[in-house]
DNA sequence: GTCTATATTTGGATAGAC
DNA sequence: GTCTATCCAAATATAGAC
């Protein structure tokens, strides 16, 4: 074939450029489909909102994703990327009730700074939606993270479900209950010392 | 008017034999709505569905629901209502503790045993509906009662806040991450004396 | 009260021109 | 890649006969 007197860049393989420029498209849409479901709800996402959000069509959605549920699964692993980043910039310290205070407000602060986001991740009540198995391998990623930073102080696999429980039950309730204050915030420090002394009986 | 010869049964006004019919196919539409949303989810519930399922069309079910969020927000009270049952049937002892592990398994057992009315009740996801004022005033009822059985031992509010958010968090970890098992349940026990020790300090 | 028929809306997805 | 036009399906709700 003539391609081949050009391998490195073969005829319908687009170049870097044109490739840069379907990214940043893509990440746009997206972005916007951030802002809508911030706004009106993880559910109440159409493909005609999300088109108009970036100035186009609906139709014209379909030459970056293949489907709707394409484009939340994208979201799906933006949210956990934006989760291991989360944690990864938590100092580890030699003190276990600093470790899992910080940690504990890194977890909720994430959770409450977008209900939409901590929606999609964790509570999966999305109707058609579940994610594809390699966006799934982005969630188990961040939650050995997790796991691996508490296991630092020796806690084993009982007490680590036990401080999930509190982890999204905190959120969960300050979410719920009381969206943009800190009723259940502020008893983090609490529940961590509670915890702390429970586990190092 | 001629109606008024006969006070005690107006025309226009059903019988109580009409009425209690009537009042029974109501709670067969209810009991097909829940049977529904348990098998299919909360939010795949159709008023064809519905219908089907107790041998009607759809739009016969305007004789007794005027739309599709008025089953919702009559499956909302009956799950408050079950919800207060569940918990009024728990015996009060005079141990602290004893009361904290019946009432938390008793709060699980009622979340993990209809995972849709959880969904209906707590998390409050579905797309276009709220309870009416009305309803909500049942959700409100439910939620006295936790906080009057657990006040009995002299908890104060901030103690009840983190006690909610250990029971929705053990709720929550089991339905969404062992649904069926007892991987969250088994913790209670455990869960409740760390929480005793803690506010008995 | 129940039905048939239908209005209305919505929204995902496709075809094909440009 | 983007558009217009359209399809198709689903689902709530209403009108009016019986």
């Amino acid at each position: 074939m003539l391609d081949d007197v050009r391998p490195d860049v073969p005829v319908r393989t687009p170049t870097s450029r044109v490739r840069k420029r379907h990214e940043a498209t893509r990440a746009e849409i997206l972005a916007a489909a951030w802002s809508l479901v911030r706004a009106h709800g993880l559910a109440a996402l159409t493909l005609r909102d999300v088109a108009r959000e970036v100035g186009m069509r609906a139709p014209s959605l379909y030459s970056y994703f293949p489907s709707k549920n394409a484009i939340y699964d994208a979201m799906y692993v933006q949210g956990c990327r934006e989760f291991v980043e989360y944690y990864e910039q938590i100092p580890v310290t030699d003190d276990a009730l600093t470790d899992l205070r910080a940690g504990m407000h890194a977890f909720v602060r994430f959770c409450t700074d977008d209900p939409a986001r901590y929606q999609l991740l964790f509570q999966r009540t999305l109707p058609g939606f579940e994610p594809t198995p390699d966006s799934f391998s982005w969630a188990v990623r961040g939650l050995d993270l997790l796991r691996r930073r508490l296991s630092v102080h020796g806690y084993d696999e009982d007490v680590l479900d036990l401080l999930t429980a509190i982890g999204t039950g905190l959120a969960d309730q300050q979410i719920s209950n009381d969206p943009g204050g800190d009723r259940w915030i502020r008893l983090i420090d609490d529940a961590m010392t509670m915890f702390h002394n429970h586990v190092s009986r």
